[in-house]
DNA sequence: ACCTCGATATATCGGATCGATACATCGCAC
DNA sequence: GTGCGATGTATCGATCCGATATATCGAGGT
């Protein structure tokens, strides 16, 4: 679901698509995969479907291209503050590097189109990217619907890990070394998981008993 | 890389596609997802390629029907030896459900392809799933062959590593719970992966030193 | 005896994603 | 000044996935 990555990222402040690839890969990690072959069409989803609207921003106007919520629109790469100063000063119209870009900005149906994929029960296959994918989006849920996905999650984790026991179990002997250090490793790793999420699930509960939203700090940013 | 999986598959014994499935999500676990949908247009590359041949089997040849390794054709998802009995009781020519299947068999040039995919430096970007699929395989690969697959895989994780850290000292205090705990399982797990990875290259190195092929048992399954 | 259900099995379709590539435009170094 | 690299938008072909269609058989209920 690249389009709930989308989403999430122009929730918070209007972007055009070289940037928003820049964040999906640093900010978002490696919780989500995107390249410009999957990136744009998306974008064109997005817009076709009323979620995003876009507009083209030329060198001229762009200096004093403000979102609505008054952040400026970031260059790429680029120039975080001080050096912007000195690129002012150079030309007045801060323009920069590439061609026009085009900005994209988040709807009202585009908020309800991220709160319906955040909420989705996906169940689907390709579910450890989904997942990680929402829980980084997971301030933006109510408190039982983060504990819906966290156990959720445990659920899946902890059939897997049976089915990787029982497999195990009836081919163990047949499997030469790397197979089994890749199975053991692979068990492990799942097992850290689930712990892991025992610790959130747990954290969830405790701020769920002591004032809702104790634990989103930086709600808004 | 389908392709390579299905090749492995094949090469310790023949299979029709149901079967392949199977084996895909068990055996090779959730190393290699795998699904009709893109495991039939495979195999007919495959098939276009040169790399195996399919075979038709009808029921009435299906029960003595042995690969060219002496080893019977299984039915999936069946009876595992007791029942078997139980059933070639019933019905002399056990046949079995489902229709009549396609057996795929490899050939000489899918035995070259399967060893230049496995060879090959694939630096893309779903390396994860693709590392796992090939150790799965390395009992195939020469030992420097191994071991080059193994430090570059670590090399690629060490590098994740520091591209994490480095994101994280710059925008730590500006991320919520989930999105921090996030990011510190995701550091803890590739530390965890390095850390594997390293026991796994001194194994290699020092089965190297105390005579080739000291670990690869049940080489030939 | 019939008949539905689930497992076995092959196959295709549309959509999502990827890697590569093409293209344009600017800043900067030489 | 000119060529290189970063910025930026876009498309192409290939691959993979989830859903679905089709077919055949055994098991079990009624």
């Amino acid at each position: 679901m690249l389009e709930l990555a989308i989403l999430g990222l122009l929730k918070e402040q209007e972007l055009h698509g070289y940037e928003l690839k820049k964040r999906l890969g640093d900010t978002l990690g490696p919780f989500s995969g995107a390249s410009f072959g999957s990136l744009y069409p998306a974008l064109r989803r997005l817009e076709a479907a009323g979620a995003v609207i876009a507009v083209d921003v030329d060198h001229a106007t762009a200096s004093d291209a403000r979102t609505s919520a008054g952040r400026p629109i970031p260059m790429t790469g680029s120039l975080g503050g001080e050096l912007a100063a000195f690129r002012a000063r150079r030309r007045a119209t801060a323009p920069h590097g590439g061609r026009k870009r085009k900005v994209y900005r988040i709807t009202g149906d585009g908020e309800r189109l991220f709160d319906e994929l955040l909420a989705a029960e996906s169940q689907s296959n390709d579910d450890d990217r989904t997942f990680q994918l929402k829980l980084a989006f997971a301030r933006h849920l109510p408190s039982e619907a983060r504990l819906g996905l966290l156990e959720r999650r445990r659920a899946h984790l902890v059939e897997r890990l049976a089915r990787t026991r029982a497999s195990v179990a009836t081919t163990k002997d047949r499997l030469d070394t790397y197979m089994r250090s890749l199975v053991e490793h692979s068990r492990d790793v799942t097992e850290h998981d689930i712990s892991w999420l025992d610790r959130l699930i747990e954290a969830e509960k405790a701020s769920a008993r002591s004032g809702p939203d104790a634990l989103t700090t930086k709600e808004s940013l």
